[in-house]
DNA sequence: GTCTATAGGCAGATAGAC
DNA sequence: GTCTATCTGCCTATAGAC
């Protein structure tokens, strides 16, 4: 399922003579490198040095910084979610899901990467507006997704928490968001895989009181 | 505990006419910049606008923003550590201490801000060197504490877990960062503190394997 | 210690030719 | 669609007066 988070090239969208689309590869580049440095530290002139070409032609598919960073945002959201319906389309335990789940993160900290919504989240502050509204997007829509997988697990019983759905899946993304972030300085990646297998680790554990 | 946080004002240190060391409101104000907006976003005209100052008096007392940058990552960091100590100081059993140690990120939130490392970590590939290396040994400072406290509750019987206390450890500090990274776009204390009692309750449940 | 003044660079952005 | 040229503004930083 990692594949739909990488630079697809839709056949469909395919121009004429230019190997690609500037309009994606602008996107692919500018998504790289607001995962990596942050959107506080990526310049227009970042992204046209990388694609050999003038500031200018970036202002002519997307006006300005903040509709760029908008574009590729959105675009990440929409691609995350389609990699979800990837894991939902293959029936599985839900421990199972919630390790398929993990590895999306993973393939984005293996490109050395920070999740672009977690990114932008510690950025949050000196955000448009906009952009703030999709990245709040993200996260309640994958808290959604993850209170699906929990309470399969606890009908299943094969994951038991003693607090809500939706306050365990909160749970569970802030786990793995914290846990990129966490990772990435001591750039390792076996940090995040350990936190993955505490946290899923622990949601197999039983409460006490359960006995 | 949370006062070791906040900025004290040593005695010893204060001049003969100015009410507080111009040094150290520099940091206060660098601090609280860099954990609301991130050391990217924040700029000498800033801090100096905000102490009415200008720029080249800042200058005076930090040569760059690398050294101011560095000058409050250490300040922050000896306070963390002394409020560690402060925890440390009263016997108390572990999940008390880790409901103490999430108090301290809790303090930070409550005035919008997000850990001051954890949103270094977000921009780790922009910062100068001398910086990263302490921010590195911020999150390792803090998981050999943790270390301590999860033995201790092993020890206790108070807290269960799977892996090693270093690997939990780093669950824990993961966990932490990430509960504050996401709470902050929502600007919900409440989701905080969900995720704390989440991660606690999973610390005292039990592995199916131990029944 | 703090100021004014200024340097030199890079940021985001626009006009207009091709 | 992409270019050159240019604008305005903010950035970090320094020199030198007080």
């Amino acid at each position: 399922m990692s594949r739909a988070l990488e630079s697809g090239v839709p056949v469909g969208t395919r121009s004429g003579t230019a190997e690609r689309n500037t309009a994606e590869r602008i996107l692919d580049v500018g998504e790289r490198l607001v995962q990596s440095r942050g959107y506080n530290a990526f310049s227009y002139a970042d992204v046209a040095a990388e694609l050999d070409v003038t500031k200018a032609a970036l202002h002519y598919h997307y006006a300005g910084k903040a509709e760029l960073g908008e574009a590729l945002l959105k675009r990440y959201v929409k691609r995350f979610a389609e990699a979800l319906a990837v894991i939902d389309a293959k029936p599985a335990d839900a421990p199972s899901k919630l390790v398929s789940y993990a590895e999306l993160y993973l393939e984005v900290l293996r490109r050395q990467g920070m999740c672009l919504c977690g990114m932008l989240a510690a950025e949050i502050q000196t955000l448009p507006e906009p952009m703030r509204a999709i990245v709040i997007r993200f996260f309640t829509d994958n808290e959604t997704w993850l209170s699906r997988v929990l309470k399969q697990g606890r009908q299943e019983g094969t994951l038991h928490f003693t607090g809500s759905t939706r306050e365990t899946a909160r749970f569970v993304v802030a786990a793995l968001e914290g846990a990129m972030l966490v990772a990435r300085p001591f750039d390792d990646l076996a940090r995040f895989r350990q936190a993955v297998s505490s946290l899923i680790a622990s949601l197999r554990s039983q409460s006490p009181a359960h006995r």
